[in-house]
DNA sequence: CCGCTCCATCTTGTATACAAGAATACCGAA
DNA sequence: TTCGGTATTCTTGTATACAAGATGGAGCGG
């Protein structure tokens, strides 16, 4: 082999593969709610299960507390983030801002070839949806909308609006969402790809923004059901500038 | 005093809170062109010279790293990164559509009292305009663009463009505007404030898209000037999906 | 039985030691 | 003089030791 550090390597994998595995594995946890808010985590524990030291470690905990999904309180301990209800918004705010100016752009700029990789997709999902396959749905839903960022010319965005996605996708998981709702947001792609088919920016944008909306508008409802994952927001201090 | 302990306090200052100065300075020196693209830093001299250890300095490191200021290289350094075209341009679009939006919403949400704190803003400028007082006007204008994100009622979403901007800012810093670009600005400020007032939503939006791209249109022209700052884009590698 | 105090044991924050690789300076040989 | 090899000294990555504080339980006194 190359130059294999016994100290910095454990089962040929460096410390900071591990450590990308661990952001993995914690990010799926937290917004799939299998780690439920206030939950505790131990950087000791994590560094002895996933055999490392604490430093990449802290790296992993540093960047999942950026996207909002820990939170440290020094001397005590790192849990889970309640989800809060204002952040929810602001990412619904950002996303739906974004995409929707980027499927206007799309429209104006998609070649052929374009429109052809988005059909693929529809006939992709179309089978997924008829296997019932959730994740695979899920995979190829955030392909298709990362695609429709590339053909708006703005491909690096998407990496933006995956991060701030975090947010709305713990919420959606908690909707449990059931096959006929993966029938109308995929007959919500075929509309947005046709309008992107017919260069009608406009109406691609509001076919964006409807479903870009279908699963935030039962927010609220969410929020009743499941009290226990959301912070009780302090009904809007509205602090006042100097 | 409270509790101080001599190995993690020096001169009363916490190493997080030296580590949050040194990001400031660091972040200040390379979007003002200060420092160079391709400039060298030591995490152990950075470390000596803000007399804390390695670790706040990498953590700083690496906050710099993911606004995109820093390139690290590991086992040979880190260096001041060079401006990206396309992250500049993907910057622009991110700030140009989420504070057009914003000030849509903030021009069909505004109270009276909000107003008058544009006007406030707008009386403030004045002065600074007269007084030449550049920094004092580009603070000022930082914290009226705020407050209408506030007024949208999306406030922390300004945290988002604070961080895009850094890319923005180091190219307006290399275009040294002069007394007249900044009354030019100033200008537009007030128009805007006009079409908030006068609860026009389109004009409003129409108007905040021309003052928001005022800078970024003499972005290749700068490019071209200051070369040395500037990565050569590899003219669209334009990758295909699987 | 209740309550207070102290200590053992957690936590994260910080400093430091060590590892591995890359670059450079230096020295010797052709 | 020039070329090549070697050793020193940088760099960041990683592991670990230590510090300070908070928590909870045990033990003792009322």
């Amino acid at each position: 082999m190359w130059g294999m550090a016994r100290t910095a390597m454990d089962r040929f994998e460096t410390a900071k593969a591990k450590g990308d595995r661990l952001h993995q594995h914690l990010h799926a946890d937290i917004v799939s709610g299998r780690m439920r808010p206030g939950e505790r985590l131990s950087e000791t524990r994590l560094a002895e299960r996933y055999a490392i030291s604490r430093t990449p470690v802290r790296e992993v905990l540093r960047r999942l507390l950026e996207e909002g999904l820990l939170r440290v309180v020094p001397q005590i301990g790192t849990f889970v983030a309640p989800i809060n209800l204002a952040a929810v918004r602001d990412s619904q705010f950002i996303r739906e801002t974004l995409e929707c100016r980027a499927v206007r752009l799309a429209t104006e700029n998609r070649t052929q070839e374009q429109c052809r990789l988005l059909r693929r997709y529809l006939a992709q999902q179309a089978r997924l949806v008829s296997a019932g396959d959730r994740l695979g749905f899920f995979a190829s839903d955030e392909a298709m909308h990362r695609d429709i960022m590339r053909i708006a010319d703005h491909p690096s965005v998407w990496d933006l609006i995956a991060s701030v996605k975090a947010q709305l996708d713990r919420v959606r998981y908690l909707s449990l969402d059931d096959d006929a709702w993966l029938a109308m947001i995929f007959r919500q792609h075929q509309e947005i790809v046709d309008h992107i088919d017919k260069r009608d920016a406009d109406s691609a944008e509001r076919a964006m923004q409807a479903h870009l909306r279908t699963a935030f508008g039962a927010i609220e409802r969410i929020a009743e059901l499941h009290p226990d994952f959301f912070e009780q927001a302090a009904t809007h201090p509205q602090k006042e500038i100097a």
